[in-house]
RNA sequence: GGGGACGUAGUUCAGUUGGUUAGAACGCUGCCCUGUCACGGCAGAGGUCGCGAGUUCGAGUCUCGUCGUCCCCGCCA
């Protein structure tokens, strides 16, 4: 291969095969790069040694195909090229066959500057020549198969599950496949196999893999393809605490694969504690949490700055961000969108003149250093006043919550946990939004996301538990699953669940404080995958979908065959699924999706390559039944 | 569904307040060149300024619409 050849293979006869890179015609000297997946060697035709070589090689032109046979020679001590891995030898042609011509490519794999996304995505197969998406694509590869042989050395079985499968309204929207042999009929691709790896439980295959395809049919993200692959698994009579260890053993398998070294097991975290130290159910550990600065300031303090006592004060640090001009203090206003009457005090400047012993005690208290960024996030008083009210009843329905708190994390200096109420999540939420913007906005200062090369360093992952089972849906005004609802409540909370439909639109209901036994694993602030345990237990799961306001006959109608199973002698069970493509593209460093999937589809969810989707034809249309509405004028 | 950025040569980009013939680099074509490796030198070709309207004596530049790509919000159990 073009990147094998090295000093010990000088005198050797050798046979490359590859592209042609770059050639310097030097006129009676001519130089090729020749290319393939593994490197790059230097090809060299001598019109003194082989005239008819070299005048063949005359016609070669970027990214014809060809064929050399040569002898593999030492290069001059003068000449060796440090750059490349094969940059002490030379392959002196003696033969030269060109397999294929090429038109002129629209961008050359060996550019230096990039060539726009659209063109790249238009012809893949030259992009997917590059070395930066040879490496990715091998890295992935990598990093399955880590993973698929640990998961296989653990015992774990992978199993297929259909494609075409059942259209279930919960959830993403479905991609539909329309049954030709039963007109009007349509299957749904899966969003997850999460059903059928339930049944597998049910079956008797006790550990189950599989790293399968996902659809799902939502607006794209840079890190959102519409179809995307899940490592997927499933164990029968696990604790929590059994799933993290495998997939902390995988993944320690498919970074090890990927030549860093990462510790297990990961710190873990409250769901609660979580959005009080970081804003976020996703936190990136890499950045600082919030400190909550309220008792800085004296009471009158707060009231001169219209600020509510009853709700915290954040102070969100971005380090070594420097001084600040006035224009981009001013840009710092617009990154902030409050929700429920957060507001952001961004000149702590002006908050040292004011109340020069309450920034004191702020900078002593966030560890702010020079060169440190402060922001202040709180409550407004006006809204406040009106929610302090609202702010009672939440922390009266969290008294309950308080038995079996959230785990410490590994940097907690709070006191013992309440849960978060709506008045104070929006606080949370507000100044963690800002913490990402502000940390993203000045990133090239901190630094903090540059990798060291230190993958202690480089990838902090995290445990995130204890999620609430239900959350609020303020468009709909009731609650909803907030993982699935399969996954298991905790066995404490079980009661809280028996007001069932009459408290479906209740924002105060008690199904606000039912933990769920669900988990996600964030890595650097990126949910790579989240899991639970499961209900295994018919009647649990039919009181879940009351409490989702479902009647039996509703759940019958959906998940008849499941429900029907869990009557069968269902073990205790529980899994998890990961993002393969978000593990992939945070190891290759890759900003987008696109870059380590092979196919990706645009932000309008279209494949630019092969033109999908397209119309099809009347013909088709009526062998499945289907009429197209014509598109609205 | 909403907001934002971008669209000029094959590619990456520049293009001043609206003003003569729209530029550069790389790539491409031809010629020269025996140690290059982002080879070098000379010459040359290459443009519906995404598309369509409008304002104007005059539009790459201003306005509106439209299409495409990207990012974000909504959405993603």
């Amino acid at each position: 291969m073009c990147g094998a050849l090295r000093a010990s293979d000088a005198g050797k006869k050798a046979v490359l095969m590859g592209w042609v890179n770059r050639r310097r015609d030097l006129g009676n000297l001519i130089f090729v790069d020749l290319r393939d997946r593994t490197g790059v060697t230097q090809v060299v035709m001598n019109a003194e040694r082989d005239p008819a070589i070299h005048k063949k090689s005359e016609a070669l032109r970027n990214e014809y195909v060809i064929a050399v046979i040569g002898m593999v020679k030492l290069r001059d001590a003068g000449n060796v090229n440090q750059h490349i891995s094969t940059g002490e030898v030379e392959l002196v042609a003696e033969e030269l066959r060109i397999l294929n011509e090429s038109k002129l490519p629209p961008f050359l794999p060996g550019d230096t500057a990039l060539a726009n996304e659209e063109t790249r995505l238009k012809y893949r197969y030259i992009d997917l020549r590059r070395e930066a998406m040879q490496f990715n694509i091998e890295l992935r590869h990598k990093v399955a198969k880590a993973i698929r042989d640990y998961l296989s050395d653990q015992g774990f079985f992978e199993i297929e599950t259909p494609f075409m499968t059942r259209s279930t309204p919960e959830g993403a929207r479905d991609y539909l496949v329309p049954s030709r042999v039963q007109p009007g009929t349509f299957y749904a691709l899966p969003q997850s196999p999460q059903l059928f790896k339930q049944i597998l439980m049910i079956s008797g295959f006790d550990k189950y893999f599989q790293i399968v395809r996902c659809f799902r049919d939502e607006d794209l993200r840079a890190d959102r393809q519409p179809e995307f692959t899940q490592i997927d698994l499933e164990m029968s009579y696990p604790q929590p605490e059994r799933v993290w260890e495998v997939v902390e053993g995988f993944l320690t398998a498919a970074f090890a694969a990927a030549g860093c070294e990462i510790k297990a097991p990961f710190p873990r975290m409250g769901y609660d504690e979580a959005i009080r130290l970081y804003g976020i159910d996703k936190p990136d550990l890499r950045l600082p949490a919030f400190t909550d600065v309220r008792e800085c300031f004296a009471p009158e303090n707060l009231q001169e700055l219209a600020i509510n006592p009853n709700l915290p004060v954040i102070a969100v640090r971005t380090p070594k961000v420097g001084e600040l001009s006035r224009k981009e203090r001013d840009d710092i206003k617009p990154m902030f969108h409050s929700k429920g009457g957060a507001k952001i005090f961004e000149d702590f400047k002006r908050i040292g003149n004011k109340f020069p012993a309450a920034a004191a005690a702020i900078a002593k208290k966030t560890g702010m250093e020079e060169g440190d960024l402060i922001v202040l996030v709180a409550g407004s008083s006006q809204s406040g006043s009106s929610q302090s009210g609202s702010s009672q009843s939440g922390s009266a329905q969290t008294g309950s919550a308080q038995s079996g708190s959230a785990q410490a994390g590994p940097q907690t200096a709070l006191p013992k946990h309440r849960k978060v109420t709506p008045q104070e999540l929006a606080i949370y939420a507000s100044a963690g939004l800002l913490r990402l913007a502000l940390a993203q906005k000045y990133a090239e200062r901190h630094l903090i996301f540059k990798k060291t090369g230190d993958a202690a360093k480089d990838f902090r992952f995290l445990w995130v538990t204890n999620f609430p089972m239900f959350e609020w849906d303020e468009g709909d005004k009731r609650w909803n699953a907030a993982h699935h609802p399969f996954t298991s409540p905790h066995e404490e909370d079980m009661s809280k669940l028996e007001s069932g439909v009459e408290s479906l639109n209740d924002p105060h209901s008690a199904l606000g404080a039912v933990r769920a036994l669900a988990y996600d694993v964030v890595l650097n602030g990126t949910e790579l995958g989240s899991g639970s345990i499961r209900i295994h237990r018919q009647d649990v799961q039919s009181r879940i979908f009351r409490a989702l306001g479902m009647t039996d006959e509703e759940a019958r109608a959906r998940f008849g065959f499941f429900l029907e199973a869990l009557e069968y002698g269902t073990p205790p069970h529980g899994g998890i699924a990961l993002g393969l493509d978000r593990i992939v593209m945070i190891l290759a460093g890759a900003e987008s999706l696109r870059e380590v999937i092979p196919f990706p589809k645009t932000a309008r969810a279209v494949d630019l390559m092969v033109d999908a989707p397209t119309p099809v034809s009347e013909a088709q249309l009526k062998e499945l039944g289907i009429a197209v509405r014509k598109a609205r004028e």
